[in-house]
DNA sequence: AATGAATGAGAATTCATTCAT
DNA sequence: AATGAATGAATTCTCATTCAT
């Protein structure tokens, strides 16, 4: 779906353009730094050099701003994938497969400090839809992905695996973020040894399971 | 042993000592209800039918709350894992240590719903020293058994699956309890596969490894 | 067309200045009728017709508010020294002198009833830089035509003498501008009356001294 | 005057008058350290090692503890100057009779810190009655010592004098008290100049005048 | 569109005072 | 009398949001 058609909400300026996401790129710091709640429309506002007056121009409260950050995640998370869990990749080698989970979210995450806090969801925004958007799109990019590669599966356990590998993924990510240099070396292979433990009995099942 | 906790109010009767533990569960539900933040002292005295200033007769910030349900955690944390984590259970078969490890958190988590909120660790409340008592606690407990089962693994390695494992189950739990009946049943034998897959070759290790 | 803004808090708009004008009318009016911790800043809010949401978007706290009253009165107090304090003035006959000293002081604390409550300085403001100021701003003008008068005099007495001629000041004039009619008019002449006989000798030293 | 009828409202245990004046203590430091409204009634209770309750049976507010250590203070400055404002001191050499009204000020502020606070009396207290009873009971004593001594004074004048002569040392006093060591030593003398200068023409005027 | 002042509901916290035990 | 828990009005300050210019 991607309409020619000027619509009404999208801003027809270059300039406009560039402002709200000026001011999304300043939520998405803040929201790295300090969490959603403390946040302030105002510091968005400051940080972009704009007046809260300008941002609400563009946004008709902050959940909006949240939402629309979220899309835009949304979208380079779809960008990512489509290019890094490419069908082919589901038919190597679990180890290779893995690494092609795991490293693509670790440089997602670095590059954008502000995605970790919606994609946790906490339970101040667990109520945006957005958030939840972005947990099922890459739950089901890795649904998609365990299914390709054992047509066996069942769409149940196909979400139950896929599910589980993104709460692994998602609650040690951090622990590789948070550690300086040696430690997160270590952390990274230590995760996708999780994986591969996990997923081979159940992605590359013997015939006598 | 002396917990750090300074008890300025200390109750002497056993009225106080009943509306410090009502405040305490107060704070609790509303935790679990609605984060850290968005419950409000103000709250927490109505839900107990006190004034706000009874709660401040007792506890002089909200922060002091906080760390009080913590200590309070921990503290029945501590008896849950006398009992449940016996040096014994070191030496089991992996999946029954397993099972000491999943199952009691499993129960703790669903009988103190607030434990969650405090255990996870917002940005919010990542300062107060009982939050990371509570974490320290598990991973600590967690680690002395791995330490137990595997002796060859030096301090570094111990830490590391603590966490790991840790990190793990505080993520892929709130799936489980989350879900309704069924999908619960199925996710917790799910998550204890993650784990002994994860640890089997690391707790087990066959000699050429 | 303003792409260099200019310092945070500083109002730009007409409309501003003058609500910050009227704020501290209202708190200078406010410390003078109740005092400094009496004087709300919900009070001053409704002092002014304004919300106290608008008071926090020029003044981050009662203190800013305190310390830009100050501020405000040091300049204008600044202005009426250069005026009234001339350098000329200290070799005047001291009665002049004294005159010079007095006269000034007591129309600017009638014309800024708030004046007092800062220049005073409760012990709960003691810490209030800008309230300090005030009364340096005083003794250094002081102690400087002190100097002047008699260039014999080392710092140590300059400012000894200014000292306690300021606080005697300080201390008598209320006794002035309480008392009514007849009273006030008898009182400003005895105060200068102790202002000279104190500093006829020290000032004007005869040689034999 | 001591009159051995039990009176109502005074206390006849020891235990009771021990208590009393123990709060009397306790607020005249906290009104010392902190001035009177930072001078929680909770902290005279905690100072007293008493609770809160038992400070109001012998108290109906916080005024009324304050109106009490008034009146104490008054007593002792009765005493005081009963032995040290003597007539025939009204006729001794003007140092000397400075004296007089110098030193023992100054021992009195130095031996009860919180006479101060009430003597001054800020916005907060001008209305509480004992604290107007301890300003006149100081300006009545060095009213008539100035009556006894010059004879030919009326009423105005002597209370003008006296009135002049008290608001001086209140408030050049705390400059010798807040100072340390050497120039406490200078300032006293130094106040004693200021009265000496001031007095001697108007209480010993030559006939001239 | 941009600006930034205005708003006001709430949040945390304090403290004099009352009351049940 | 003593104790200390209970009360609640008052205070400072925050922040999302609206509105006049």
């Amino acid at each position: 779906m991607e309409p020619n058609v000027p619509a009404r909400r999208v801003p027809r300026q270059a300039r406009a353009e560039r402002r709200v996401a000026a001011i999304l790129d300043a939520a998405a710091a803040l929201f790295a730094e300090s969490g959603y709640e403390a946040a302030t429309v105002t510091a968005m506002a400051a940080r972009v050099g704009a007046s809260i007056g300008s941002v609400y121009q563009f946004f008709p409260n902050k959940e909006a701003i949240t939402e629309a950050l979220a899309a835009r995640y949304l979208g380079q998370l779809r960008q990512l994938y489509d290019t890094t869990l490419t069908p082919e990749a589901a038919h190597w080698p679990l180890a290779s497969l893995v690494d092609r989970l795991v490293d693509p979210t670790v440089a997602f995450e670095t590059e954008h400090p502000g995605f970790r806090a919606l994609f946790e969801g906490a339970q101040s925004m667990t109520r945006l839809p957005a958030t939840t958007a972005l947990h099922d799109e890459v739950v089901g990019r890795t649904g998609a992905i365990f299914a390709a590669r054992n047509p066996a599966l069942d769409a149940d356990h196909v979400r139950l695996y896929a599910r589980l590998t993104v709460q692994i993924i998602k609650a040690t990510l951090p622990l590789a973020l948070e550690s300086q240099g040696m430690m997160e070396a270590r952390i990274v292979p230590e995760i996708k040894g999780v994986l591969c433990a996990y997923l081979a009995p159940r992605l590359d099942a013997s015939p006598g399971r």
